[in-house]
DNA sequence: GCCGTTTTCGGCCCGACTGTTTTCAGTCG
């Protein structure tokens, strides 16, 4: 039983809950709890097992959810969730992620329309039954059907990459206007989520008209969902929602706190403000009426007893004790990185050669890369076999005799294959300046077979580093189960590397689990994958993983120069 | 359902916008 699985069930329970007129603050206690089991690092199977852990000492985990999760873990199921399940079937909450409705619309659609799927619903709206229904009325059955199709869809959420370009383009359109003054992206587009379901985009005006009617005629605006006096919420031809604020100045770094998130993590800061006897939203800090502070976002988090706490950290996963503590990390940052240790030539599936991608790495002010094309497993991008990788390595040589500026490492991302061995023998990768070992294949077996595969990677003495280790795509494909833990102990005992694959569709290792290897003491690399010379533009998003993770260069290895990192290399295996 | 150096009971973050009402509940972030 896997933790995410765990915490979707409390998921679907609150879900329901709702729907089933529950007591709100407990539907916000199962919502917490889940959050609470996905930011875990250790497997809640495990501790379960364990007696002498007591799991009612996680926050926002009492007794009542410790014995759930206890139950959970044993049978597999939770009572409480299939009781609600036999009361309201499954596409009752479907409805849900229809904007417009909420679990007492939607308790209201099942209860009196006997609507419990989107088919259903879909029929009522076009027969005219659902604006005849008390409390709703024509604005909502037109919504409904308008939208109605693109939720059965799914998929509402983009990688950062994607994201970030469309918020940045409108954003620096904004700024151009007059009667804007400060603009600034927020939202989790700012905390450099892996992900995002919508953006959110802040500015400062003391008259939001033109800004207003300039975002609704912006040629990425397809549609003007909301607008009111302060904020307007528009659909981007991308599919993406995004929502404009307009605050005066005064307000700008409440609003900026405000709005950057996360909900968890405001929730705590605000509750800081209570206990101060402050009320504290998105126009600033006040006692009573009095405005205390409000323009900057260190105005705001000195009132509450804070230093600045960094937007990637903003997730209440431990941030705001260290902040208290004087002990945020330094976070790492993109101008740290001094090589990339995962890259693609057109020796394999790379559209550059080995001299273009040194050159543009050079460019881009990089030490030392190492080129890493894939073994021979990997057909498809025409892996390499022994001897093709022999001759690769020696035209590497070669041109890294005679290039400046920056230093060509002998690599190889060499596959785990299915049955657990290597895809290149010991002696070829013994000639290797760098051997990264990944999971491209059966990343579907069952855990056991799983960690049978990292087990024997990791104990490889060739292999430096294990590459995405879960082998996930962002918003297309769940990565590999593993035990953690087991990679944890042994690459800590074995010198062995994780990385932060920085693609945006990968970002593999995620925040949490860089922050745990990192606890183990185990070093991180960040690379780039690139397998072109533009490829390099994703490092940035590698860093905001890192960062994310509360890393700082000191626990970055390829922020090191190549000296240090060679030394390393030999003092780690 | 969780939580506690004001509390073991009574709190639990806060405001904007919409649609359906005719003063506000529901939804959303």
């Amino acid at each position: 039983m896997q933790n995410s699985e765990i915490a979707r069930m409390f998921e679907e329970l609150a879900d329901l809950l709702e729907i089933d007129g529950a007591n709100p603050f407990r539907v916000r206690a199962y919502r917490n709890a889940a959050r609470t089991i996905t930011g875990l690092t250790d497997s809640l199977a495990d501790l379960a097992a364990d007696d002498s852990c007591d799991l009612s000492s996680l926050p926002g985990i009492g007794k009542d959810l410790a014995a759930k999760i206890v139950a959970i873990v044993e049978t597999g199921q939770l009572e409480q969730l299939e009781d609600l399940k036999q009361k309201i079937p499954a596409g009752v909450s479907d409805m849900l992620r229809i904007p417009g409705l909420g679990p007492k619309k939607v308790a209201v659609l099942f209860h009196e329309l006997s609507i419990d799927s989107l088919d259903k619903l879909r029929e009522a709206a076009t027969q005219g039954r659902i604006a005849e229904t008390k409390g709703f009325g024509k604005k909502t059955q037109e919504t409904i059907l308008a939208e109605i199709d693109r939720v059965a869809e799914a998929g509402t959420r983009f990688h950062i990459n994607i994201a970030m370009d469309e918020a940045e383009q409108i954003a620096s359109d904004l700024a151009q206007l007059k009667s804007v003054g400060q603009v600034q992206v927020a939202g989790s587009c700012r905390r450099r989520q892996e992900t995002a379901g919508d953006l959110d985009v802040l500015i400062t005006s003391d008259d939001s008209t033109e800004a207003m009617d300039t975002l609704a005629a912006h040629q990425r605006v397809e549609k003007v969902l909301a607008r009111g006096e302060t904020k307007q919420r528009v659909r981007l031809r991308s599919g993406m929602e995004m929502d404009l604020r307009v605050v005066p100045a005064e307000s700008f770094g409440a609003a900026m706190q405000y709005f950057t998130g996360s909900k968890e993590h405001n929730i705590v800061i605000r509750r800081r403000a209570v206990e101060r006897g402050l009320k504290l939203n998105e126009y600033g800090l006040f006692r009573g009426e009095e405005y205390i502070a409000g323009a900057t976002e260190e105005d705001v988090y000195r009132e509450v007893g804070l230093p600045w706490i960094p937007p990637e950290l903003r997730e209440n996963r431990g941030e705001i004790e260290l902040a208290e503590a004087g002990e945020l990390p330094q976070l790492i940052e993109l101008s740290e990185m001094r090589g990339d240790l995962h890259m693609h030539t057109t020796a394999s599936d790379g559209t550059a050669s080995i001299e273009e991608m040194a050159a543009a790495a050079r460019d881009r002010g990089l030490e030392y890369i190492a080129i890493t094309d894939h073994s021979k497993r990997v057909t498809m991008a025409n892996g390499l076999d022994a001897d093709r990788l022999r001759k690769h390595w020696a035209e590497i040589e070669a041109i890294n005799a005679r290039t400046e500026g920056i230093e060509i490492l002998k690599g190889i991302e060499c596959d785990i294959l299915e049955d657990a061995t290597l895809d290149l023998p010991d002696d070829v990768l013994a000639e290797a300046d760098w051997v990264v070992a990944v999971l491209h294949y059966g990343l579907k077996q069952p855990q056991e077979q799983i960690d049978r595969r990292l087990r024997v990677a990791v104990e490889n003495p060739y292999v430096h580093a294990i590459g995405h280790p879960t082998g996930r795509m962002l918003l297309r494909r769940e990565g590999a189960h593993l035990s953690f833990e087991q990679l944890y102990e042994l690459c800590a005992q074995h010198g062995v590397m994780l990385e932060i694959n920085a693609h945006p569709s990968r970002l593999d290792l995620d925040d949490i689990h860089a922050r745990a290897a990192r606890e183990h003491g185990i070093p991180i690399v960040i690379n780039t994958d690139a397998h072109s010379t533009s490829g390099f533009d994703v490092m940035q998003y590698g860093v905001f993983q890192a960062r994310r993770a509360g890393l700082s260069a000191k626990d970055v290895a390829n922020t090191r120069t190549l000296k240090q990192f060679r030394k390393l290399l030999r003092t780690a295996k």
